[in-house]
DNA sequence: TTTTATAGTTGCAAAAAGCAACTATATTTT
DNA sequence: AAAATATAGTTGCTTTTTGCAACTATAAAA
């Protein structure tokens, strides 16, 4: 494909003429030559899933605004150090939660006058998914904790407009583990096939069948057995499993629990 | 729950109020001057379908840089004028394309060091929906075009990074399209099933079973029939339908197309 | 009046999911 | 050591959902 537009095409129809082209114009030079811009941070949502409970990471905030309380980890970034938005959630992520490379997706961008009283400041959000293995707290227990996550919230106010972030979070996590295998990041890398299954169901908050569940997983073609590896516990010994391709993103072709129509 | 944390587990500390207002207005003055910020966009891509063809609404840019070239319409917030980033990405879908209420929503923020030459630029980029019928284009016809896409392109060379966000924008329009009801933001509204099978079937670039669709539309009971209004045409005249709940995002249980495995 | 084009329905075969009983293999208990 | 218990994994059948193709319905065009 060569660097110019087609001359001709479908696009000249249906161009209906409307209002004034010069002051669309005019707004137009207003707004490159203003310039001004609003405060720019960005925040993350670590999950994990421990005792049998979906966790978030929060940390106790040590400046004001909302000096002491609750809110999700992030910060400014840094134009000098952060080469990108991404890069800067990757390195907040090294700092906050001390991990390298787990699940880390965008998952939209908060902004507005209203909801840091610093000024109008925009965040874009992030969420990680990761084993509880893997995380090493760094700095004091007392200013980073994983709470509980019941419904959508942690059952206590949390700082600027974190509350809702975190609902349109786990609101996001669910609706992705309806369709995708995203939950094998909540696992270490090797792990078994009902401990899977036990992510979706803490997760989804249903029981859902053993024989279906195998069936759809395998059928998706996602896991790689190890042959020989078990993980022993009480009953019978469990398969170790390793999940095939972290790069890529597949969907299952239906939704995992029955929606309610 | 209440607005206050629970005297016991990890959230004992969590009690104290917001920032006192000269507190605030200290860290204001530090904060602003110790955090360099980037330059702060909003990007559209806005899709439509036009003779059977999905296209997207470019504009030719008048100023450097990427002078003449052809890009997404949007600019830079004024955070003056825009209350919020989504008070803002309605305000240039009003200005570019003069439409009132399609449907819109946030695709992602992109942002880096070099995606701008003018320096370290995030731009938060939506996606609207709309029927053609609904559009009327502001200003010249010679600076903003529909443009039929291609796969995942355009055919010629986009500004800055955006043939890859155009690209990002498809993929995620038909992966929402597999699994729920947006396509009906692409018609006018009142529409028949064919002419929205049609929708379904240029998106995702491939025949679906007539049956089979309108089993599955109907069985999630968003139209509503519109009795005794038929759309007329060769054939036998079709029904029209209205989308019941607009604002409701509702979902399939499995996904429009079987996907390849 | 016949042909053609499109809308909409129906019936059945095929595929997928739900369900429950069954086997397998370990630990714990007696 | 045998029995009880707990968990993993399989199998067979029923029910549900889908895919497919033929069928009917209703208009305009020939």
């Amino acid at each position: 494909m060569s660097g110019h537009p087609e001359p001709t095409g479908p696009d000249r129809a249906g161009t209906t003429m409307a209002a004034d082209p010069g002051e669309a114009e005019m707004l137009r030079r207003h707004d490159a030559s203003s310039h001004e811009k609003p405060f720019f941070t960005v925040d993350l949502v670590i999950f994990t899933v421990r005792d049998e409970h979906l966790h978030a990471l929060l940390v106790k905030r040590a400046e004001p605004p909302f000096k002491g309380c609750w809110a999700l980890p992030g910060g400014f970034l840094d134009p000098r150090r952060d080469a990108s938005v991404d890069a800067c959630a990757a390195r907040k992520l090294v700092e906050e939660a001390g991990v390298r490379a787990p699940y880390l997706e965008q998952l939209r961008t908060y902004g507005s006058r209203d909801r840091d009283p610093r000024g109008w400041t925009a965040t874009t959000v992030y969420f990680a998914l990761m084993a509880s293995e893997s995380v090493r707290l760094l700095g004091n227990q007392e200013d980073a904790r994983w709470v509980r996550v019941r419904g959508d919230e942690v059952g206590f106010d949390l700082g600027f407009d974190h509350a809702r972030i975190l609902a349109d979070a786990v609101e996001r996590l669910r609706s992705k583990l309806e369709y995708t295998h995203i939950a094998v990041h909540l696992l270490p890398e090797e792990f078994t096939l009902p401990e899977l299954q036990r992510i979706y169901e803490i997760i989804l908050q249903q029981p859902l069948d053993k024989s279906s569940f195998r069936r759809r997983v395998m059928q998706a073609d996602m896991l790689e057995e190890l042959p020989g590896r078990q993980r022993d516990g009480f009953g019978r010994p469990a398969q170790l499993y390793r999940f095939r391709d972290y790069d890529r993103q597949t969907f299952f072709p239906r939704s995992i629990s029955r929606h309610a129509r």
